[in-house]
RNA sequence: GCGGAUGUAGUUUAAUGGUAGAACCUCAGCCUUCCAAGCUGACUACGUGGGUUCGAUUCCCAUCAUCCGCUCCA
């Protein structure tokens, strides 16, 4: 096959109804996509396929689905809005684009950092030391103009500074603020966790890459409470819990690999911090961070609420604030890996094939029924659906030769198709294709539910 | 946000200062009883807005979007 590229699988969404340009009839809206009918069913189920992994099949694991928007006091205490918040400046020489205040500090070795300056101390600094441009060496700045990451907007019918809010730029401090009321209501023992899926929005500078980047975005987040002194033994576990979730979705092991950050890229809340890297067809990129996030988030709430936020241990009544391994997954980048590793090009005689060898429980559609003939047997294949559908996602075709529609199902990855002939009319049997082996097995109708949901493992 | 490239049906593309042709896909009909058949027909495009011009898809400008690079990246 030739080498996968990103262009390829655009066009491949876009043909089959994955993903849309957003707001497309209008021209776009820079980097939004919308999930047609097929993106919206795997997207589903692979939220679904962590739900289950992390929360139904996690002993001490607490669903929650807080609000996007939320008090803004929570995130001036996370550090969002500051840290968030860049003061950039660009080279009119080279143009070039450099962050203020790491300028200052390359520039005075740490001496000085440029934090709380304002943006005129910033530039006068910069202006009065001749610090120049790391590039082309040349002192010729433009003004700073601040980037904020969060979106902001306001609460309410007017427009007063008072309303301002910001929509999340993550689901977990939505679980940071609420640790006191799920350990309380649930009656939940460290060590536990508690994971949400939702949207959050960042304001990227550079978005891109198709869904790998995007500045609305979805978040599988789980923050694993645990007692100070045991996280290092807990982000190890997560470490590898993630890595197995990544392999039964059947992403191949070769296109997976770990990556440590180094103390230097460590974010400032973060003890040690793992990442997950798939191999895309732009390169290698960020799948899933496992980090070390130490009490830091507990601590700044508990700090900023003025609320205690601590755990008592009922053993020891040792009572402290716990510290949290956050194993952070973005849907839009798995569903991107998935895809990226599921499509193929099949090489036949004379003609390549698009097909999808997805694993069945992350397939849109579970099974399609096919009239052998449509003239016979289309009748028969309609009460077919009807009851299958009852079950799972079915589609239905009896449009053209059945060997195309045989691949219209590959192409979109059904690991099903369920022929309706002659023999359905006269003692109820179907034939059941399988995608992957092309085995074909005879079943009765009443079997087929049995068979599929024992090769779906919702 | 900067630099470069690009923008013709769903996709891939052709041609042209006088409003566009194809292939695949899709749909309908005929045919067809298990792996892209065939035949007939149908639908569908010059990203958007200005300007130049008698006339622009074509030239110019702006804008929007995408791609590559930079910068950035909880």
């Amino acid at each position: 096959m030739e080498k996968l590229t990103m262009e390829k699988i655009v066009n491949y969404c876009k043909q089959y109804g994955f993903i849309f340009q957003g707001s497309e009839i209008y021209g776009g809206l820079a980097n939004s996509w919308d999930y047609g009918p097929l993106g919206r069913e795997l997207k589903e189920n692979i939220k679904r396929a962590w739900w289950k992994k992390f929360i139904q099949e996690e002993r001490n694991s607490y669903g929650l689905d807080a609000a996007i928007i939320m008090n803004p006091e929570v995130w001036v205490a996370s550090g969002h809005v500051t840290s968030f918040t860049d003061p950039l400046i660009d080279c009119k020489g080279c143009k070039s684009r450099h962050r203020a205040d790491k300028l200052i500090e390359d520039f005075t070795e740490g001496k000085e950092t440029g934090d709380g300056w304002d943006n005129a101390k910033l530039e006068s600094f910069i202006k009065d030391n001749n610090i120049v441009c790391p590039k082309c060496g040349k002192n010729d700045f433009t003004g700073i103009r601040q980037f904020n990451l969060l979106f902001e907007t306001q609460m309410g019918v007017t427009e007063d500074k008072s309303s301002k809010v910001y929509l999340r730029g993550e689901t977990a401090q939505g679980i940071f603020v609420n640790f006191n009321n799920v350990q309380r209501s649930q009656r939940a023992k460290i060590p536990f966790g508690i994971g949400q899926i939702g949207k959050a929005f960042r304001n990227e500078i550079t978005p891109g890459n198709f869904i790998f980047r995007t500045r609305e975005f979805e978040q599988m987040e789980y923050e694993f409470f645990c007692r100070p002194d045991t996280d290092l033994e807990w982000h190890k576990y997560w470490k590898q819990k993630c890595l197995d979730f990544l392999k039964e979705l059947g992403l191949k092991e070769e296109n997976l690999r770990y990556r440590d950050h180094n103390p230097e890229e460590l974010a400032f809340y973060s003890k040690a911090t793992t990442d997950i890297e798939y191999l895309y067809p732009m390169g290698w990129g960020e799948l899933w961070g496992i980090a070390d996030r130490t009490d830091y988030d507990l601590s700044v709430h508990q700090k900023s609420s003025k609320t205690d936020i601590k755990y008592l241990d009922p053993e020891t009544n040792e009572k402290y604030v716990p510290y949290v391994i956050e194993p952070s997954v973005g849907v839009d980048r798995l569903l991107l890996a998935v895809l990226c590793d599921a499509y193929k090009e099949e090489q036949l005689e004379n003609d390549t094939r698009e097909v999808l060898q997805i694993a069945p429980n992350l397939a849109p559609y579970k099974v399609c029924v096919l009239p052998l003939a449509k003239k016979y047997h289309s009748d028969k294949a309609n009460d077919v659906y009807n009851e299958l559908s009852k079950h799972f996602m079915t589609s239905y075709d009896e449009s053209g030769s059945i060997g195309k529609r045989y691949r219209r199902c590959d192409a979109i990855g059904t690991p099903w198709c369920l022929t309706v002939d002659n023999d359905t009319l006269e003692n109820g049997t179907v034939t059941l294709r399988d995608r992957d082996t092309m085995e074909q097995i005879t079943l009765r109708l009443e079997e087929v539910v049995d068979y599929i949901e024992e090769r779906i493992k919702f």
